[in-house]
RNA sequence: GGGCCGUUAGCUCAGUUAGGUAGAGCAUCUGCCUUUUAAGCAGAGGGUCGCAGGUUCAAUCCCUGCACGGCUCACCA
């Protein structure tokens, strides 16, 4: 039984109080991590070895024991890697081999200190001459033949999750790498990171559902952002030229494999830029981030082959629905809407909804390699700059990748005037029955009275991003704690 | 939210063909073993078979409901 497990453990911290001895003691300084001696050593021949007179402190957690009875191997691992250690009765004595074989178990942290030498089989080891247990652990961890695959376990308790596949340590790494890719992609071309609120009084800048929240003090209901938009637009209304954030939006809708509650989402605003300098930005900087990932622009995604090699595809929405659908139908609403129920989709009568599902429920899941889908219909892009040719559409694409959405972008809309009558145009659809519009922003609408630059703007998932250079199929495996119903 | 599938020892999994109170490996415990690395050898303990009902002389197995998870469809990134 577990419990007996557990026992057996707490009986040993007991044992150890009464000797006075602390089960979590904290006055250990490693010298070295063990990527440090498996670089500087992992190499060397036993006689080099020999001739180093140092002794290396080393504190992490054992995850292997082979005992021989007089003699114990062990690995332990640390934030950097794994080494092995080799606790010998005429080394460190009978004392500590006692101590080691009746207290330690597998997933305590010990400390160990001693020399260097490489084994029969090459490899390097620590002959330890000290021991000292760090941190006593009461629960056993799983198993190292097969790991962890119980996905809840795996969620729920990331932290055996991460102690027993190293692999999905390898992910986190490369995801917080990816960040810090694009931060410096966007610092070296003069982009200003800046910080804005979650806690929204009006959950603009996306047409998505909120959680609500409330605010004891000022008595008031408050909503987590499902996107930052329209504070990054203020800022410039304010005078910054470039901006961005990375951070949590929040959506109130159902999860998938591509969809969790709280997501990372990268927004960037550019003065003076149209929405077509940032497909030029875009690709370049998906480019960059995966070039310096992956080494390469061609990659497999699930036995799916991607090439992000530039120039990237760029498909008008119209065009392609004329070539679908034929002319007639764009042009005639009964038939559109006909067209769009045949497909089963949900157009509440509003006919950009139809024009943009018929599009991504024929075209969407046929795209492999990236594809800025632009000319979106001014009723879905509320945010979005008018095309100055044919103003029933606006200056919109959005990026799609083997079937997916990446990102989304837009010139910015900047008269104030058009701005309310659109707000105006998303009530109307809401008392059509679509639930997910943007709200009427006044304090917005009065930001942009005061004259907002022309600019374009994007937003990236970050999360989607990750998964992509990846190679994982679930949002779950770029995200440390998923959302999962409490148990 | 709908459909389909899953839940057996701490972990990874068998199994119940056809209902008769459950098995393996690792882990744990006891011996032996001073260069192993899934160490080895000998022995031992460990399970309300997801939860709750029902059918039955008897249910881990059949039926119903529920919980959690996975896949999938619908919407969004």
């Amino acid at each position: 039984m577990e419990s007996d497990l557990v026992d057996q453990r707490k009986k040993k911290i007991d044992e150890l109080t009464e000797r006075g001895i602390d089960p979590f003691p904290n006055d250990f300084k490693p010298s070295h991590s063990t990527a440090q001696l498996n670089s500087a050593h992992g190499d060397s021949s036993p006689e080099q070895l020999d001739e180093l007179k140092d002794e290396f402190a080393l504190a992490g957690r054992v995850v292997a024991i082979r005992d021989f009875g007089k003699s114990i191997f062990l690995h332990i691992t640390d934030g950097s890697g794994r080494i092995q250690g080799y606790l010998r009765k005429d080394v460190a004595g009978p004392e500590q081999l006692d101590f080691f074989k009746k207290i330690i178990d597998i997933g305590d942290i010990v400390g160990i200190k001693g020399s260097l030498f490489k084994t029969k089989t090459g490899e390097l080891t620590v002959n330890i001459k000290f021991v000292k247990l760090l941190t006593k652990s009461i629960r056993p961890l799983p198993e190292k033949w097969h790991g962890l695959k119980d996905v809840e376990i795996r969620f729920r308790q990331r932290y055996l999750d991460l102690i027993a596949n190293p692999e999905v340590k390898e992910t986190f790494i490369r995801r917080q790498k990816i960040i810090k890719l694009i931060r410096h992609f966007l610092d070296n071309r003069d982009f200003f990171e800046v910080e804005t609120p979650i806690l929204h009084p009006i959950a603009g800048g996306a047409a998505a559902k909120p959680f609500k929240t409330y605010h004891n003090a000022l008595d008031m209901e408050l909503y987590l952002r499902v996107a930052p938009e329209l504070y990054l637009k203020r800022l410039l209304v304010g005078g910054f030229e470039r901006v961005y954030e990375i951070g949590r939006s929040f959506r109130n809708e159902g999860l998938s494999n591509q969809h969790n509650p709280e997501f990372t989402i990268m927004e960037l605003y550019q003065a003076y830029a149209t929405y077509e300098d940032l497909m030029s930005l875009i690709e370049e900087l998906f480019c960059y981030v995966a070039e310096t990932i992956l080494g390469t622009l061609e990659f497999e995604y699930q036995g799916t082959l991607i090439n992000l090699n530039p120039p990237w595809e760029r498909v008008s929405i119209m065009a392609s629905l004329e070539e679908i659908v034929g002319a007639e139908v764009l042009h005639s609403e009964d038939m559109l809407f006909k067209k769009a129920d045949s497909l089963g989709i949900n157009h509440l009568g509003i006919r950009g909804k139809a024009l943009v599902e018929i599009f991504e429920s024929v075209l969407g899941d046929k795209i492999v390699n990236p594809t800025f889908v632009f000319g979106f219909p001014l009723d879905v892009s509320p945010l979005a700059r008018r095309n100055s040719e044919n103003p029933e559409l606006t200056d919109r694409f959005e990026l799609f990748i083997n079937g997916r959405e990446y990102a989304n972008a837009f010139s910015e809309l900047n008269d104030p005037v058009d701005q309310r009558a659109r707000f105006m145009a998303q009530l109307e659809m809401k008392a059509k029955g679509e639930e997910e519009v943007h709200e009427m922003d006044e304090d917005f609408i009065t930001a942009l009275e005061h004259g907002m630059p022309p600019a374009a703007g994007a937003g990236v998932g970050i999360d989607r991003l990750v998964m992509l250079l990846s190679n994982v199929p679930s949002i779950r495996e770029v995200l440390f704690f998923p959302h999962l119903r409490p148990e």
